[in-house]
Parts: C-alpha cells; sequence; structure tokens
DNA sequence: TTCAAAATAGGTACTACTGTCTATTTATCT
DNA sequence: AGATAAATAGACAGTAGTACCTATTTTGAA
C-alpha cells in the first residue's frame, strides 16, 4: 500500500495538532495541508488531491458535509472521514447518503482514528463504535415501513425562519411584525412545522425550536 | 525560569494528543503526566505536584472545576488553568471564584495556549480573549449595585424538579399528578422559579428550563 | 404555460401559561 | 419555642398557542 496523502481540516487548532500528532506517529500516512475553514478546505483539496480528507462538520463558511457535496459534483476521488462532536442522528444519517466513507467522533481514541484510516484507505469504511446505537436505530427504521423521521430539511425557507425567531422565543404576533405579515400566517407556518415534524401538544414547537437552533 | 512540569487532564485521546504537541514544542514546558478522567488527574497531581495543571471542565467521575475545589482544600501549590468548549457565563464566573489563572477556551490557538502557559508560570493570569464579553459583562454587573446574577443555585429542590420536567416540556396539569401535588402549587413553584430568574412573558420558563436542563 | 407547492390571510373553540394576589402547613435553624 | 424558608393550595383576569378549518396569491419547475 502506497503511503496515503492525507488533509485534515478543522476550526480548532489544538484539536487540529492532535490529529496531526496521531496520524504522523504511522508511517503509512502523510499529512500534505491542513485547513482551518470550510472553504480553505474545498480549495486545498481541488488544488492537492489528496487521498483521504478529514473533515470536521461544524466549520467556519462551509460545512464538513457541504464539502462533501460539492467534491461530489466535482467528482473528485477523495475518501471522506468525517469527524464530528455530535452523536446526532440527523448528521449521521446525512453523511451516510452522501456515501461518507469514515464517520468518527471527536472523543474517540486516536486508535480509532488509525483504524480508520487504515481502513478506508484500503477502500473500506469505519463508524465510530459509539454511533452502534443509532446505525441500528437507522436500520431498524428503514426496515419498518421505510418510513423515514421527517427532519429539518422538509421544511421551507419560509417555516425555517419561524423557527429561528421561535427559538428566541418570540411570540407568533412578534415574529409577525417583525416579517411584516400576518399574524395568522405565522400561526399557520407553526401548523404546518408541527405537521411535518410530528410535534403534538402544547409548546411542542417551542421545544423543538430551542433544542435544534444550531441547525438552523 | 525553570522548566514547568505540566499536567494535562482532558477525556478526548485526540485533543489530548494536540494539547502535547502544541506544548512539547516550546522547550520552557515538559508534560509530565496525562490524565483522561477526573479521579486520574486528581491522583496523578497529589502524586506528581506539577508546576501547572491544564483540566477540562467536563470529564468522566470528576469534573475539572471540582477537582480544583480538592487541590485548594489540600492546599496544593498547583496553578490551573481550565481549558473548556463552554463559552459559558456558568462556568466561567465559577473558575474565577475559585481562583484558577488561566480559562482558555478549546477553539483557541495554538498561540493563545502557549502564551497561556507563559503569563500563568510567570505567576499571571490569562484569559481567552474570546472571553472578555464575558469578563466586561460580568465586570458592570459586579460594579453596578454589586446584584450579582440569579443561578440555578438559587432554587429550590422542588423547584428544579419542576423546571426538569419543565424541560421534558409536560405541563403544569402532567407535573401536578406525576408528583401528586396540585396544579396550583405547580403554577406557583413555577412564578417563584421566573421571580427568582428574573423570567418574563409568555414561555420565558420553558426556554429557561430547556436550554438548561443538562445542568440540572 | 400549466400545475403544484409555498406563502399569505382569516375564523373559532379550547387549553395552558402568566401575573398578582391570599393563606395554611411543614421543616429547619437558632 | 419562635422565626424563617419552603411547600402546599387556591382565585381570577388576561394573553398566547393549538387544533382544525377555508381560501387567495405568488413562485418555481416540468
Amino acid at each position: 500500500m502506497n503511503i496515503q496523502n492525507i488533509l485534515v481540516a478543522d476550526d480548532h487548532p489544538i484539536f487540529r495538532q492532535g490529529l496531526i500528532r496521531t496520524i504522523e506517529s504511522h508511517p503509512s500516512f502523510n499529512i500534505i495541508a491542513e485547513a482551518d475553514d470550510g472553504m480553505q478546505a474545498l480549495d486545498k483539496i481541488k488544488e492537492l488531491k489528496p487521498d483521504i480528507a478529514i473533515l470536521d462538520i461544524s466549520m467556519p463558511n462551509l460545512s464538513g458535509l457541504e464539502i462533501v457535496k460539492k467534491i461530489q459534483n466535482l467528482n473528485l476521488d477523495v475518501k471522506i472521514i468525517i469527524l464530528t462532536m455530535y452523536t446526532d442522528e440527523e448528521f449521521f444519517s446525512q453523511a451516510i447518503d452522501l456515501d461518507v466513507k469514515g464517520y468518527i467522533l471527536k472523543e474517540s481514541s486516536t486508535e480509532d482514528l488509525i483504524v480508520a484510516l487504515e481502513r478506508v484507505s484500503k477502500g473500506g469504511s469505519y463508524i465510530s463504535p459509539s454511533l452502534t446505537d443509532y446505525v441500528i436505530k437507522l436500520e431498524r427504521k428503514r426496515r419498518s415501513f421505510f418510513k423515514t423521521k421527517p427532519t429539518l430539511n422538509d421544511l421551507t425557507p419560509a417555516e425555517r425562519q419561524i423557527l429561528k425567531y421561535l427559538a428566541e422565543n418570540k411570540t407568533s404576533k412578534q415574529i409577525a411584525s417583525k416579517l411584516i405579515i400576518s399574524y395568522k400566517t405565522v400561526e399557520n407556518h407553526r401548523a404546518n412545522i408541527r405537521e411535518k415534524l410530528n410535534l403534538k401538544g402544547l409548546n411542542s414547537l417551542l421545544k423543538f425550536a430551542i433544542e435544534n437552533k444550531s441547525k438552523l
């Protein structure tokens, strides 16, 4: 097996040093580039064509998952390992749908990281052991009726906008006057969102908005 | 200045590697121990008496801030740098009250980390630039009337209990029947909590409960 | 251009939370 | 034993969100 050229992209410099130290301690891997935001990562991937790119999800300018989409549109042959803090079904299943080769958590051991690199470099794939629960859950869901859980992606732009204000605990009236639309329109959006996301009962929508505001 | 012996404690192995790589690249600092949970960190500090201990806040078994308390009870002469993800006033002011010498964010640059170590090793202190806003806010608060922001600590056990259920979006009725108390009692607790925490307006309490549920 | 989805607006009944009160019974500390 | 804080319970008016509808206009994609 040739030496694998690797790009690491993460906006946390100290963590990035950890990746470098871990990866360079292994002779089969060679770090050819670093990036501390998404745009930079994409540019360097296009320019340097690494064998493997290790991407953080939450980065300024362009998220790891968005980078993956762009790479695939360009038909670049780069294997992707997503590295993230989020033990979050949402991101995970998005990544899987994008045919990402590795998905590992930032809390992983250095050994896990190396194993992931080895597997991926040989054409395989690797998912953080801690995510097994999600994998199983997803499988079960897919099997039983293919009814996939509705996600934020099903929402229209206007609906997302409403959600953002809701997360700030604005009332429908306040949102209406801010957006210069009728109070009833806001209420309608709320109703539609609740229906799409299967939210029932009082304030379930507010709860959802607050818990998911980082994703909006 | 002598070479400073340093202990690093963080439960994320890759991040820990980053700390080590960053610190060891600087000749004045020498890492004498690592720990990946709080108990281990405390034990090693007691045993090895490092000059400086870099502690993560969220670690298994014992949090960084709890370690600081124990160290101070034992009158150990160890300078503490807290390293955390949380840009959270709560933790920050707790740390300051504990007379921690450094408080820096995990997203800091490697340079910031080194500067912090240098300052602290010389008896000074260092706070992440990104936290300046909080520092100023705190200062302003302390100055204007010494009225400190009310916190979760001001709440009684019954009130915390109510908050927990609120974070699950239970209605007052549901909580009442679960705790076998009157609906009105629950409403009274809610009112008291709102008053203590200065929460006004509809659903502000629910918002608070959800945002702080991890601390309950 | 035509069709479908999204955004807009409104009606009505119901329910939950808020704000502002009073008042009694337990604990707990001095 | 007496004071204080906490937990309990209630009244009442006002406001906001929910559930379930109908209906028009705008926009975007086939």
